[in-house]
DNA sequence: AACGATCCCTGTTGGC
DNA sequence: TGCCAACAGGGATCGT
């Protein structure tokens, strides 16, 4: 799934493509893609002819700073996927939009779900838009847990949901939310205000090098539909995770079985004897 | 205000 | 074996 450490893996083989580089072409196949921005019918005019300042990411939510105050926002959804291809080569079922830029190379988006979304808004518009107020980024601007401890104060809501919460801290999904707590070692249904500052300081401690980990192996690739590199390649993080979708397998640290539960309509996954 | 439920969408999975 | 319902999930929105 798209989550921090695979947008990030994306966003780190879309810089040095398109840093600097022009946009000479826009082609938008699915319209329902290209949503959210006041006129989805600017969408191309907006990109073309336009030079990418920059590649940024906060959260999930890749944001491409153009010339000219304009930014362009992309996020994957559950099945988003972005293909670096050259001018004319294949294109996988379900592109719905292709960017080329002058150095003869091609941007795909491609989203069977189509969760995801594109869209290019103006300072002002971005301004207006929920994604301009996100939580702080889970790896690049995450708080020290003294400064999480009143956040979770009087919270009757589960961890789990407190850590899908992209308000709260911007970048955790199903999975990684998982693999957090289960390297802090509180369950995923605890009451956010009953931890510990033990359990806090474990918590806050346990997002960096999670997410790290997803990095360094390029991300989860579940299946070839949830995820794939931008070259196509699957992320290798999956033979890692400790718990995600692993219900009824011996825990990697005890053996015990792990378990599977619904918590706030997601499934979680969990180790009874190492999470209290 | 806080929290849970529902919806969007389609490929895959599991049960009969 | 084949069919179809259930499931997966990020985020917006609605209801309680």
């Amino acid at each position: 799934m798209p989550e921090l450490p695979e947008v990030e893996t994306v966003r780190r083989s879309l810089a040095p493509a398109l840093e600097g580089a022009m946009i000479v072409a826009v082609e938008v196949g699915h319209p329902r893609v290209v949503r959210r921005q006041p006129r989805p019918r600017d969408f191309q005019d907006r990109l073309l002819r336009r030079r990418v300042a920059s590649v940024g990411r906060h959260g999930k939510f890749l944001m491409i700073d153009l010339e000219g105050d304009f930014t362009w926002v992309i996020h994957l959804g559950m099945s988003g996927r972005i293909r670096l291809e050259a001018p004319g080569g294949e294109r996988s079922p379900h592109t719905h939009v292709v960017v080329e830029t002058d150095r003869h190379q091609e941007v795909h988006f491609v989203d069977p779900r189509t969760f995801g979304f594109m869209a290019v808004f103006t300072p002002d518009e971005f301004e207006g838009q929920s994604f301009a107020h996100l939580g702080p980024d889970a790896l690049n601007a995450l708080p020290r847990f003294r400064r999480l401890l009143p956040r979770l104060e009087g919270r009757a809501v589960a961890i789990k949901s407190l850590l899908l919460d992209q308000y709260f801290v911007a970048g955790l999904g199903n999975i990684y939310a998982d693999e957090v707590l289960h390297r802090s070692g509180i369950r995923p249904d605890r009451a956010a205000g009953t931890l510990s500052v033990d359990e806090v300081r474990m918590l806050r401690g346990a997002i960096g090098p999670v997410l790290r980990a997803g990095l360094r192996w390029g991300g989860t690739s579940l299946n070839d539909l949830t995820y794939l590199l931008p070259d196509g390649r699957a992320g290798e993080y999956f033979q890692r995770l400790q718990v995600y979708g692993r219900a009824g397998e011996p825990c990697r640290r005890d053996g015990t079985a792990i378990e599977r539960t619904v918590i706030g309509g997601r499934s979680s996954f969990w180790c009874p004897t190492c999470q209290r």
